[in-house]
RNA sequence: GCCCAAGUGGCGGAAUAGGUAGACGCACAGGACUUAAAAUCCUGCGGGUGUUAAAACCCGUGCCGGUUCAAGUCCGGCCUUGGGCACCA
């Protein structure tokens, strides 16, 4: 058989019978999407191969179910990549776009994909991005779209504003530079306004849970509350966010971002011109030098003080540029003792660091003793040791611990109990660790007590020792140990916990209870933040307040390549939008689009284009020249192929009603964070204006996995290990390669490419074409392949279902291993294994079927199984004893539980683990297992 | 740092709800057919003890512990790799 024909014959077959043409009406409509790729130069990959060929063969089944299976495909095509090899190529990338489309058509054609092409559009499509625009205004007319002058990411090499998202890690995501601020007036979506609507209409989805994750992530909701603060000797006030009010009474500076407002008004004289400076640096650097660069924490105390309202504390107001102006109020106030980042900045700038909330070790108990103690640990850097004492049976090994006289200290009460204990006398004082509250029982003094716990950390600066000081029941040994004894031994939480902040140093962030804080004091972190929000709701020093990381949908770029905003800037009427319809508002036909060097699209250029006249007044006026970035065409693609040519709208409600949604979609999972959360909030908008039947358009989401090259890394020309897909069809045909991308592994993980591999797919091929010459005259299923063939039936029309696909061509492999066994089969037999095996490898075993005289498999009925016969009658199953398989017993269906556990107990091999034992238990589970669960006699 | 996912033979990977770990495929080795090669077919294939051969036994799913009659699977604590987020108060 040569495929090459047998490929080619059934392409145009399905062509000329338009066999995958959908219509708008029928029963049990499903809509199978798949990412319409963006058609670069490069052709198709092997990753795109295995996607498709994924939903290809779920869209053949459920049509051979009697599913109306919508399945189109289409081109994201406006970008980048294809203005660039215009500018470098000097052709309109409308050019460059149609000959890489049909590069790309070509490919899926060759691999036989049942796409409904009736229903094919490119996203730069006048006809399509009409719409694009069209809906472009329809936000405008709802306040959703505005212009707003912003500092913004910029690429000086790309000549481009980037969005936060393109402008990740700081560097341009196309082209690596380094990304640099720019203030410039952009188009906005408010889709910050979406944030809860968001949140909440996952719940109608059925997306996989980690893609939900994802979106939430994004969306990042945070519940706290704003708190208002005075500034000393003024009438000024700032608010602050934060999502931990029950540590108000542990503030002891406030820190504003240095774009904040507030900052000029209430910078002291003296301070100005520190200030000015340092805001000034802080403007020259871009998102990267004010993160990942920037570990050390700057700042500036700008001279005045803030009152905190709970307790009228005076507190310094800082700035520092780990406050962001873009979150929250742009202004903090700042808990050391209980916030990493201030933390950190409290110690560097030496302001004080308050504990407002202890953690809490041991149990708590009625008519406790409370006095107060400390936890010393002293570290011998030179040895990598710690200080511990060794009480042997009472106690075991510990640190030093003491309790703090009348009016002792707690510095003076560990370098006391330091000396008197082990004799070391030159310690030298490190850090407090955060206090705990311990409660514990003494057996000695047969009493409860409640410690307030101040752990110190030493380091020993020498060997030298005084004498001990104990008291007669002090007998101990004082030993050094490692961390891992100390982390093995020492058994105290207490203890185990002081040395664990002494490890690492830094915030208590923690749930504990309260202390220092008056009405707070003895709730936890949760109680304490609901009575502190209704505190601050009652006196008015502010509310309960829920924020969000996602910002509006920065929705300006400066490129020629994308749809034209349709918005004319008039000198009397300011920002108009186009008539509806006077839309498709069509990019023009140039031969030069680079762009301008101040940062305008190369559109700024075309003076025929940008002069217009105003829609409202007729006056002259100025089209935008920037477009639409390459996520709004992907926002709504998928309620075009219900009703792509539709001329009067986007797509109409009816056949927006018949597929009602899009049933499932398969995509990357680098797109399922943005591009989803674009496509939702697009439709929200939509479905709230009365357009669109429903709130989420899309029910299941799923991600693939990448096809990575065979050194197990991501294809890349650079590391030279691209495959292309059009070898592998030429050389091994189109159905190896599917049935090879779908067997490579779990669907939903990356997989390294082994072309090894692949040519065991021939093989298994080759088999199937083989297994023909035992077909003979009869039908029906033999008896002893019955159970397997309705066994196989069952687990592939499962697996397809189930994204299992490389179990599924497994299964298929296993029934043509017992076919080959055979001397001969039936037609029946051989046209099930060829119908099952239809969806991945379509070409072959059409072309197999017809040479048995049967109808196309494409236009026939999915195999049905007989639940009965997928039983089987006789089984192998394990004994065990004591956990350990000993023997294995063949069991009937109709075997009782006794029948079994006879047979299991006449196992010689069972008997020999038997003789001389007990028989405790017998587990028999039905169809699964014995275990028999023995002891010594005694 | 935080969040997520994953660690199973020489390799890709199987193992519905805890129930014979390694299905299926690749690679490799030996053999058959052949003048030869390719193709095809047969046999073996986690490690070890053992035996003429078997049988049988022990160990084994990243590491340490736990739950259970029974753990790749569940729980607790680590380690490693990949991905995402990254001063979001």
């Amino acid at each position: 058989m040569n495929f090459k024909n047998i490929e080619q014959k059934w392409q145009t077959y399905w062509k000329e019978h338009k066999t995958f043409e959908t219509k708008n009406e029928g029963k049990n409509p499903y809509y199978i999407l798949v990412e319409f790729p963006y058609p670069s130069g490069a052709g198709l990959h092997v990753g795109h191969v295995r996607s498709y060929t994924a939903n290809d063969a779920m869209a053949r089944m459920m049509r051979m179910q009697g599913y109306n299976v919508l399945f189109p495909m289409g081109w994201d095509a406006f970008g980048a990549p294809a203005e660039q090899y215009a500018i470098k190529n000097h052709i309109h990338p409308k050019d460059a776009v149609k000959e890489n489309i049909k590069t790309f058509k070509g490919q899926m054609e060759s691999l036989g994909f049942s796409f409904d092409w009736s229903r094919e559009f490119s996203t730069t499509d006048p006809e399509y991005y009409k719409w694009t625009q069209w809906q472009f205004l329809q936000f405008y007319k709802h306040g959703m779209a505005y212009k707003e002058k912003i500092p913004v990411n910029w690429c000086s090499l790309c000549k481009s504003v980037l969005s936060n998202e393109d402008a990740a890690g700081g560097v341009c995501e196309r082209c690596g530079t380094k990304v640099v601020q720019k203030e410039k007036s952009q188009w906005m979506l408010r889709m910050s306004q979406y944030s809860e609507e968001l949140l909440k209409g996952l719940e109608n989805t059925n997306f996989a849970s980690k893609v939900k994750l994802g979106q939430i992530n994004w969306i990042g909701k945070s519940t706290g509350a704003e708190v208002r603060f005075k500034v000393e000797g003024t009438d000024k006030e700032f608010t602050v966010y934060t999502t931990r009010p029950d540590t108000l009474f542990g503030v002891t500076y406030c820190v504003l971002a240095p774009e904040h407002t507030l900052v000029a008004e209430i910078t002291t004289d003296e301070k100005r011109e520190e200030v000015k400076s340092y805001i000034d640096a802080c403007s020259l650097k871009n998102d990267l030098e004010r993160t990942e660069l920037n570990k050390e924490k700057t700042g500036v105390f700008i001279g005045s003080y803030a009152i905190n309202p709970v307790n009228e504390e005076r507190i310094p107001i800082y700035i520092s540029d780990y406050v962001l102006s873009s979150y929250g109020t742009g202004a903090i106030m700042a808990v050391p003792a209980h916030d990493e980042r201030d933390y950190e900045f409290a110690k560097k700038f030496g302001i004080t660091i308050k504990q407002v909330l202890e953690e809490v070790t041991g149990t708590p108990h009625e008519n406790e003793t409370k006095k107060d103690s400390i936890v010393a640990i002293v570290y011998d850097e030179e040895n990598d040791k710690y200080l511990t004492i060794n009480w042997h049976g009472l106690g075991g090994r510990l640190f030093i611990g003491g309790t703090r006289k009348e009016n002792e200290d707690a510095l003076t009460c560990a370098t006391r109990e330091i000396a008197e204990e082990t004799g070391y006398k030159n310690v030298e004082f490190i850090c407090e660790l955060p206090k705990i509250n311990h409660h514990y029982y003494a057996h000695n003094k047969d009493k409860y007590f409640t410690i307030e716990c101040t752990g110190l950390f030493f380091k020993l600066k020498n060997h030298d020792k005084d004498v001990q000081h104990l008291d007669q029941d002090e007998v101990f040994d004082v030993e050094w140990v490692e961390e891992k004894v100390v982390l093995n031994e020492i058994k105290d939480e207490l203890h185990l916990k002081t040395f664990e902040y002494a490890k690492k140093e830094g915030a208590m962030v923690g749930d504990g209870i309260h202390i220092h804080s008056d009405f707070l004091d003895g709730l936890n972190k949760d109680e304490a933040i609901d009575k502190m929000i209704s505190w601050l709701e009652e006196t008015g020093c502010g509310k309960k307040q829920v924020n969000y990381k996602m910002r509006d949908w920065i929705f300006s770029r400066q490129r020629f390549w994308g749809e034209p905003i349709p918005m004319v800037d008039c000198p009397k009427c300011g920002w108009v939008p186009m008539n509806e319809n006077d839309l498709p508002l069509l990019l023009p036909d140039v031969a030069e689009y680079e762009p301008t060097d101040n940062g305008e699209s190369p559109l700024a250029k075309i003076s025929d284009w940008v002069n217009t006249t105003c829609p409202h007044c007729g006056t002259p006026a100025k089209r935008e020249t920037d477009t639409m970035p390459n996520w709004a065409g992907s926002s709504w693609y998928f309620l075009r192929f219900m009703d792509p040519k539709n001329t009067q709208e986007f797509a109409g409600v009816e056949a927006m009603n018949y597929w009602g949604r899009v049933d499932w979609y398969n995509g990357g999972m680098e797109h399922t964070a943005r591009h989803l959360l674009y496509a939702r909030f697009w439709v929200q908008f939509l479905h709230n204006i009365g357009l669109v039947p429903k709130s989420e358009m899309i029910w299941t989401r799923v991600s693939h996995g990448m096809v990575l090259g065979s050194n197990n890394e991501k294809m890349s020309k650079s590391r030279g290990n691209v495959i292309n897909p059009d070898d592998i069809v030429r050389e091994y045909g189109a159905d190896t390669l599917r049935i090879y991308e779908m067997f490579m592994g779990d669907y939903e993980m990356d997989a390294p490419w082994s072309t090894d591999s692949l040519r065991g797919c021939k093989r298994f091929i080759d088999k199937v074409i083989r297994l023909k010459e035992k077909v003979r005259e009869e039908i029906g299923y033999q008896k002893d392949l019955e159970s397997l063939i309705h066994k196989s039936i069952k687990k592939v029309t499962n697996d397809l279902k189930t994204m299992a696909y490389n179990t599924a061509v497994s299964t298929l492999m296993i029934l043509a291993n017992a076919y080959e066994d055979k001397e001969s089969i039936t037609k029946d037999e051989y046209r099930v294994l060829l119908s099952l095996l239809n969806p991945i490898a379509p070409h072959t075993t059409e072309e197999l079927n017809e040479s048995l005289g049967f109808a196309p498999i494409c236009e026939s009925s999915w195999p049905q199984y007989d639940e009965e016969k997928t039983i089987d009658s006789e089984k192998t199953i394990a004994v065990q004893v004591n956990g350990k398989v000993r023997a294995t017993i063949t069991i009937s269906i109709e075997d009782q539980e006794e029948a079994i556990k006879e047979k299991a107990l006449s196992e010689e091999n069972v008997k020999k683990y038997l003789e001389g034992k007990e028989i405790i238990k017998t587990i028999v589970i039905p169809n699964k297992i014995v275990n028999i669960v023995v002891k010594d006699k005694n």
